[in-house]
DNA sequence: AGATGTCCCTGGAAGC
DNA sequence: TGCTTCCAGGGACATC
């Protein structure tokens, strides 16, 4: 399931081999979550010119346009000189002049959507609400207090929400806070000014380091160019329930917020 | 406005 | 064994 770092790791996986290469042609399988919003033949000739990310986005530039690309919860992305018959779960497809990139998502909850350009509508709707990018400078301790001061959901679903503070999913949400020591079932607004500096570290050094492993692959996720990452193999909290905590080896703990899990040491994690 | 619940989708696991 | 049901999850959307 990918989160910030599993998108980040696909991105550079593929993002110098594919700059600079000529779109020869596009074509879009079975329906994803939403249309391209353009004829694909719009996009033959187009020249990349690179990938960022913003949240779980990939953002693929052209000399003009771009492509947004999403990848759900099941969604990978490969970018080959030579590939491999499409199979059933391959639902968008690039050739270049470098490669092709292609999506395979057996769920199909991801995406892949053409805008004009990242102003236009099409971008907008989807990446206008996003919150701040947590491994960015902007990622600042006393904005984050005062972002959290204002709400009274727990703090587990704020950050899940992706308002105040991007890319953090339920994996990466739950080990946050055990790290932090945070009851997942906090309100945010109740959180002090020290515990909020905490939990900002915690983010930062538990996606920075997700990215430097590979990310996760707890069920399907590889790279780009096929490589899996090696994160599960940290997790103190997150799929261990009832197996001791790492630190102080009481059994983790787990429930339902808003319809995902959460996985917490009730000893270590104070409300 | 923020908070909450619903829905989309399908493979694999669990239950009967 | 074979069927049915449940579950995983990101995030848009509707509703209060």
């Amino acid at each position: 399931m990918p989160e910030l770092p599993e998108v980040e790791v696909t991105r550079l996986s593929f993002a110098l081999e594919i700059a600079g290469a000529q779109v020869i042609s596009v074509h879009m399988g079975k329906a994803l979550r939403w249309p391209l919003g353009c004829a694909p033949t719009l996009l033959t000739g187009r020249l990349v010119q690179n990938v960022r990310r913003r949240g779980k986005y990939l953002l693929i530039d052209f000399d003009h346009g771009v492509l947004l690309v999403h990848l759900g919860m099941s969604g990978s992305l490969s970018f080959a000189p030579q590939l491999r018959p499409a199979d059933i779960h391959d639902h968008f497809e690039m050739v270049t002049t470098r490669g092709t990139l292609r999506l395979t998502d057996p769920r199909r909850f991801g995406a892949v959507v053409y805008a004009d350009s990242q102003d236009a509508p099409q971008a907008r709707k989807l990446l206008g609400k996003l919150g701040v990018e947590p491994l960015s400078d902007d990622f600042d301790v006393d904005r984050f207090h005062f972002e959290l001061k204002g709400r009274k959901a727990s703090i587990k679903q704020v950050l899940l929400a992706g308002v105040v503070v991007v890319g953090v999913g339920n994996i990466y949400a739950s080990e946050a806070l055990f790290l932090a020591g945070i009851r997942p079932t906090l309100s945010a607004s109740r959180l002090s000014r020290p515990r909020c500096a905490r939990l900002h570290a915690a983010i930062q050094d538990v996606l920075a380091r997700a990215v430097a492993k590979g990310g996760s692959t707890l069920r399907n996720f590889s790279s780009a160019n096929g490589d899996s990452g090696h994160f599960q193999l940290d997790a103190m909290v997150y799929a261990r329930q009832g197996q001791p905590c790492r630190v102080c080896s009481a059994p983790i703990k787990t429930m339902r917020q808003g319809q995902r899990s959460t996985f917490y040491c009730p000893h270590c994690q104070k409300a």
